[in-house]
DNA sequence: CTTGATTTTTGGAGTTACTCCAACTTTAAT
DNA sequence: ATTAAAGTTGGAGTAACTCCAAAAATCAAG
């Protein structure tokens, strides 16, 4: 859902071996998915602090040695996000002369698509991020990789340096957007279309906030959802 | 300087009784910026993660146990700023007909003036931020509370309600740009004006972001500072 | 100034997330 | 089957935090 980007960070474990479309490899993929779900229907059921990585780890039938091969904290067995990869490439994958709010229309349309079946448990992360202060931290945090890819598509959009001030500014102010909708999509838990609620968004940063008072500009359509 | 506000959240030791301009408040104040002030001190020489509590009880001669009547974890200690209160008050104060992004710069050129001897501290906390991941996802999360500050403000200032999703995505959307703007800041070590840095990244903002390729609007003057 | 109530500080015992590491088990490749 | 690499595990340790009850400082009133 391209807002949290956790892959990076992980560890696969020791050394770091492992040839790209390995058994091992996938095998690994599958214990990090079954950790991360049985820990988020444990914290869903207990909560996030009243469960334990013991807890967790006993569920998801592994030691909590190994927990941490797979997660560096308790903190990224939530923030891990499968779909982050392929937001990515869908991202890149635009053409270079597509206006960014239309090329990000297209990908999460596409990605909403791809994760319908794991709705029930993208809101329940959704839920935990709004709730536990430090989860929501760290979820802002990650953003800031998001702004950076943002900056790379500006970039090229625009012809201008990625370290100009006002071009990392456009950036973070883009990113800022589409945490807003997102947000909001998990305030709803999902009832609104995320995509809608991103056009929105993009659309008001589009356009420039209106911050001199008289100007009451419509607000834009109503929803449908 | 209105970006942490950390000050609700602290615990105000035990009960919270201690009346408002009382000599035992006004003590307890004292001892917060003490144990502050130890804390960056040592943090900047052996860093922040090398630090432990204890080490910093030891310095300013507390117990631990104190410590955490002070703050409620490690972080809050650089994350607590004193001036957030004055620059809150500031920013109510404003005429409520005023355009936002003067108000603003009005604030901040008041502010610096304030902080500006105890810029090193200042400085030295920027830099933390920027630094310790923990630290730098906590500031973001206590930037929601300014997001709300300023959705106050623009709701005042358009007549529209708090609550709608367009004023809300411009609250953040401007609060993205003063962050940007302060990281830019603490990046070159207080060598840029902060508020000239704030001003150029709200303008990006109020004109929109172009994010349709070829309109190569020209940056904006240049810098000086 | 003394007494008594209130607030603050402190120490101690406990929990949990996380680190480091060496030993053991599994898997893949010859 | 043998070996080397990758993955799993347990154990010992650290540091941030919580809870609580006792000691100490502070204040208010007589």
């Amino acid at each position: 859902m391209g807002l949290a980007r956790a892959a990076p960070t992980l560890p696969s474990p020791k050394g770091g071996g492992a040839k790209k479309g390995g058994l091992r490899e996938r095998k690994k993929q599958k214990t990090r998915e079954s950790i991360q779900r049985t820990a988020l229907r444990l914290f869903e059921k207990h909560g996030y602090e009243q469960t334990t990585i013991e807890q967790i780890a006993a569920a998801a039938e592994i030691s909590p040695s190994t927990f941490f091969n797979y997660f560096p904290t308790k903190e990224d067995v939530v923030l891990f996000d499968a779909y982050d990869p392929v937001a990515i490439r869908m991202f890149l994958e635009r053409p270079k002369d597509e206006p960014l709010n239309v090329g990000l229309r297209e990908v999460l349309k596409n990605l909403v698509g791809v994760f319908e079946r794991d709705e029930r448990m993208i809101l329940a992360r959704g839920r935990l991020f709004l709730e536990v202060p430090e989860l929501r931290a760290r979820l802002w945090d990650e953003a800031e990789r998001t702004q950076l890819l943002i900056l790379d598509l500006l970039a090229e959009r625009t012809g201008r340096r990625p370290d100009d001030f006002e071009l990392r500014v456009a950036a973070r102010v883009v990113m800022a957007a589409i945490l807003e909708a997102s947000k909001e999509w998990m305030r709803s838990n999902g009832r609104h279309s995320l995509v809608e609620l991103a056009d929105r968004a993009v659309a008001v940063v589009e356009s420039g906030a209106h911050l001199r008072a008289p100007t009451v500009k419509r607000a834009r359509k109503a929803r449908r959802s």
